[in-house]
DNA sequence: TTTCGAGGAATACATTGTATACTATCGAAG
DNA sequence: CTTCGATAGTATACAATGTATTCCTCGAAA
């Protein structure tokens, strides 16, 4: 199980994450994604997905440091980041999608 | 199961047969695809992929016109096609993609 | 007619995708 | 200080996808 694959809603995860930068929180990492993929993603989905990822080493996350205590009630926020074996994850799918669309644009390109 | 999810896998295979052309044959998207994707492909992964895809209408095929009869025995081969159905699954999946690369290039490309 | 190579199908199991239900914790209402 | 509701996260369960291994079938060469 030497380089272990990568899915696509993992990736989509990794990118939701990266786009974040420093507020990386779940939440609004699920925001991004229902913006960007036009898809409804339950939270559980999520949470199972960053899980792995963690378990997969291309996240990590602390405890926010700042104001240690959320909002309003619940647990702590866990704070999101994306490793660099995340990124190098990241760089790989996007460049074997780059070669396979290459010639494409007529196809592909949706005005 | 309305809009019936497309993994990455499934993506990369369309492309390649869309990347064959005319020449969609099993055999030369499996070589497409290591080449592009820079991974191991077994056959059985493809074919298995390539009937599912088929089961979504995502592809069709039909046996070779030309010469009916492949070069050394076996099967006849099936020549593979993308639906329009499959060219919309590859278009959504592109705009997710792109609009969450958005930005993010500095990190991503690998120079 | 036996062997061999090529294309494909069947089987089996691991990994990912996803929803639903559950737990815990805080602020506010009473 | 007890209850309620909202919020953040966890656990469980199952469906869909990813992938390899094995088997089958057909011609051609030997």
């Amino acid at each position: 199980m030497a380089l272990s694959y990568i899915g696509e809603f993992e990736q989509m995860v990794l990118l939701a994450v990266l786009q974040r930068g420093d507020e990386a929180y779940a939440v609004d990492v699920r925001k991004e994604l229902e913006r960007s993929a036009q898809r409804q993603v339950s939270r559980g989905a999520l949470y199972r997905t960053l899980d792995r990822l963690e378990a997969k080493g291309y996240v990590d996350w602390e405890l926010e440091d700042g104001n240690p205590i959320p909002e309003r009630g619940g647990h702590p926020m866990r704070k999101f980041r994306v490793t660099e074996a995340g990124l190098e994850a990241l760089r790989n799918s996007r460049s074997a999608l780059l070669k396979l669309w290459r010639g494409l644009d007529a196809v592909l390109d949706q005005s």
